[in-house]
DNA sequence: AAAAATTATATCGCAAACGATTTAATTGAT
DNA sequence: ATCAATTAAATCGTTTGCGATATAATTTTT
C-alpha cells in the first residue's frame, strides 16, 4: 500500500468534497431563487459588470464556452438574462441582465450570506483562517489555470 | 453592489475552481490509465480494502449511492472491479477488486505522484502549507457533511 | 486582396452529481 | 408472527463539465 495513494492524503479529494459539500449548503437558498450553484455564479459574474460577452463570463468562471453556453441559454429561458449579438465583433453574444435578473442580486443578499453563516457556524475557522485559505487556493488556482 | 456578492469574496467559487483544476490536472495521467477522476477514488477505496458494499464506497467518498451505482457499473464494464451479493445482507452489493484493478495501483504509483509533483512543482506552497490547508479543509468538511 | 490561421460560439456525446422515486431485503414494534 | 419502518441499491430526469468537432466571423500572412 502506497502512503501517496492514500484517500486521506489527498489534497484533490478534499478539495473535491468541500467544493460539493459547500455546494450542497447553497442548494436550499438557490432552490428558493429557483436558480442552480453555477448560474448564481454567472448572475455574480454580471452583477459586477453587466453586458458581457459568453467567453468573458467563461474566462471569469475558468470554464470552456461549451459549458457556458448552455447554461446562458437555460438562464434565457428562465428570464434572467438576454442575449444580443455584439455590434463590433459579430460572432460575440453579449449577455445583459433582465429586470428578473437584477432584482435577484437583492434576495440573493437577503438569503445567502446569512444563510451561509449559520451554515458554517459550527465551523472552528476564524476569519483569518478563511483569508489565509483564501490565499492558498489562489496559489494553486493560478499555479494550474493556463 | 453587495460585497458579500462579489466572485473575488467567495471561499466556495475557489473551491469549486481549484476542484476542478486540480482534476484537470490529474486528467492525462488518468486518461493514460483509462479511468476517470471519480473512478480514480473508487479504486483509492477499494485499494486501501478491497470487498466493500456500495454503501461503504459511498459514505467514504461522500456521495450517494445514485452517484456511485452508475460508477461502480462503468468500472466492472471496464473489468476493473466485479460485483456480486452479500451472504449476510442479500441487499448488498459488494464490490471487489479484479486482477487488473489491483495491477493499476502499481501503474498510478508511477505516473501519478511524479506527475503532480511536476504540475505543482511552480505553487509557492510548502510541505506545512498544504498540511494546514488539510486541517482547514476536514474542518469545513466536517461542519457540512451530516 | 486572397489564403491561412485564429477566435467566438455552438453542437455532440459521455460521465458525473444529485433530487426524487422505486424495489427488495432487513429490522423493529406491537 | 405480522405489520410498519428502515435500509441498500437501483432507476429516472435534469444540470454540469469537458473533450472533440463544427461553423462563422475576424485577423494575420503572404
Amino acid at each position: 500500500m502506497h502512503e501517496e495513494l492514500k484517500l486521506d492524503n489527498q489534497i484533490c479529494f478534499r478539495l473535491y468534497s468541500a467544493s460539493r459539500l459547500i455546494t450542497q449548503a447553497y442548494t436550499p437558498m438557490l432552490t428558493e431563487l429557483g436558480i442552480t450553484y453555477p448560474q448564481y455564479l454567472v448572475l455574480m459574474v454580471l452583477w459586477e459588470k453587466d453586458n458581457q460577452p459568453v467567453n468573458d463570463i467563461a474566462h471569469r468562471l475558468i470554464l470552456e464556452t461549451n459549458t457556458v453556453t448552455p447554461l446562458i441559454h437555460r438562464m434565457e429561458k428562465l428570464g434572467l438574462i438576454s442575449l444580443r449579438q455584439g455590434d463590433k465583433d459579430k460572432r460575440q453574444h453579449i449577455v445583459s441582465l433582465t429586470q428578473t435578473g437584477k432584482a435577484m442580486e437583492e434576495k440573493a443578499f437577503e438569503l445567502i450570506p446569512p444563510g451561509m453563516g449559520g451554515r458554517l457556524a459550527a465551523c472552528p475557522l476564524q476569519l483569518e483562517d478563511y483569508q489565509r485559505l483564501a490565499q492558498e487556493l489562489d496559489s494553486i488556482i493560478n499555479t494550474l489555470k493556463k
